[in-house]
DNA sequence: CGAGACTTTGACCGTAGTCAATTTATGTGG
DNA sequence: CCACATAAATTGACTACGGTCAAAGTCTCG
């Protein structure tokens, strides 16, 4: 049967190198030419180095990226992905125990500092941008909060489904409704607070009465907006990501 | 038998008007005139109120507060408790159907910008203080997503009432041990994810125990280092909070 | 005292977890 | 291109944690 991950790919935006940060007025040569000297490449698997006493803003330049906390007994709740075009908060080294952002494919990021310092004389457009993104960020976590606290098991996964649906289209990353989703069974189970095998059952649910097409770990949403009710997602989300696109 | 909730009371730290800015170098009279013009009182039950275009930042002087999200459906998820010292961001009124913050007793707040420009010249020291609770604010939500996401029921009431404990503590509200949590079972499964009748069994599991002592909306636990590794609480944060108090 | 809000209890149900085995990719070296 | 190793997905049987419903008990306060 289909399954959902599929390993890593080109998780890039179309016709940009910059993903997230493709949009002409930022495609300044100049820029591009600073930004290349500082881009930070991952491994999957390999964790994002977090800086030595301050927390580290980055920018995801391309790739999928989580966050993730993992308890002493094993168990590990994942906070969210991070995906091109994203800003991501890391914590100072010293607890960075606490949370940690790792590559899940191939991984691309800036320090946002970087990129701001590159953006005119006080880098003021960039800054925005960023504290924009990061606001997005915010605003996700209480959506997931919401998803693990107050969901069942249909609504969290196709909730984030929508999500991500909604995130990776604003970077232009879905093509005729099809998007790529290199995740796991096991991540989403422990991205949504439920076991890895509620996760397989649920999505075969999913498949099976046609709300979601999965073809080797490639996802499609047939009819996102009737869903989005089925699944308590906020059509409110889709607008202010369109309109506010974050570093896009 | 004993209940959880006890309604308002005086929730304000011990020998100080000002919650949480407290502490001696900020104890400056002409600092606290201005402060007193400009705080917000709300009664239990109301909202706070946002700005029309804008975030907006709030420290909390005293009393509890909430954030909450309300499902078209009425499911509710309350994402967490605002004590006197702490600062919380308010979603511009345009999308704070999203997100609210409601006063659990009665509540004092002042604008975050407030206190910033009321601080010297470029305000540099309370502005690092805000910044540095806004922090704590976030590294809390990423604690609370993993209780509803990972943790068992009787973990995740334990892991709450250990993290308010050692909240209060920091801000001179627990006094022997003791400290008042002015919420209701309902708000606790609201907050939990879990319904209010387990809520309920799982409060007498832990009272049964010896985990947890309740008296009348007053909380003691008896062995908070003890039950620290049950209930996969961060001896870290402890160290975290007591160091770094935010504002108080 | 009565109303309303909150807590507690019991009976029953169902969603989701656990365990363990099987099947299906995916990948690697010969 | 095949054999084998490994990671991921799938299945079945069984369990249990937590939810739902409905009623009864407490507490507070006007």
């Amino acid at each position: 049967m289909a399954t959902l991950g599929g390993a890593e790919m080109a998780v890039t935006p179309a016709g940009s190198t910059f993903a997230g940060l493709s949009d002409a007025r930022e495609l300044d040569p100049k820029r591009i030419q600073v930004f290349w000297r500082h881009v930070e490449r991952y491994d999957p698997g390999a964790s994002v180095r977090p800086a030595a006493a301050t927390v580290r803003r980055l920018v995801v330049v391309s790739g999928w990226a989580y966050e993730t906390r993992i308890l002493p007994d094993g168990r590990r709740q994942i906070f969210g992905f991070a995906l091109p075009g994203d800003v991501v908060e890391l914590p100072a080294s010293s607890n960075y125990g606490q949370r940690a952002l790792v590559a899940l494919t191939r991984l691309e990021v800036v320090d946002a500092a970087v990129v701001c310092r590159a953006d005119g004389p006080d880098g003021k457009t960039a800054q925005e941008a960023v504290e924009r993104a990061l606001q997005l960020r915010s605003e996700r976590l209480f959506d997931h909060m919401v998803r693990i606290g107050r969901l069942t098991s249909k609504e969290r996964v196709l909730n984030l489904l929508l999500e991500l649906h909604d995130r990776l289209r604003a970077v232009h990353l879905v093509k005729d409704g099809v998007f790529r989703v290199p995740v796991t069974q096991e991540m989403f189970a422990d991205t949504l607070g439920l076991s890895i095998v509620h996760i397989n059952r649920t999505l075969q649910r999913l498949r099976r009465d046609g709300s979601i097409v999965v073809r080797g770990g490639a996802v499609t949403i047939p009819h996102p907006d009737r869903l989005a009710s089925a699944a308590c997602y906020p059509a409110t989300w889709a607008r202010a990501a369109s309109a506010n696109q974050g570093l896009a």
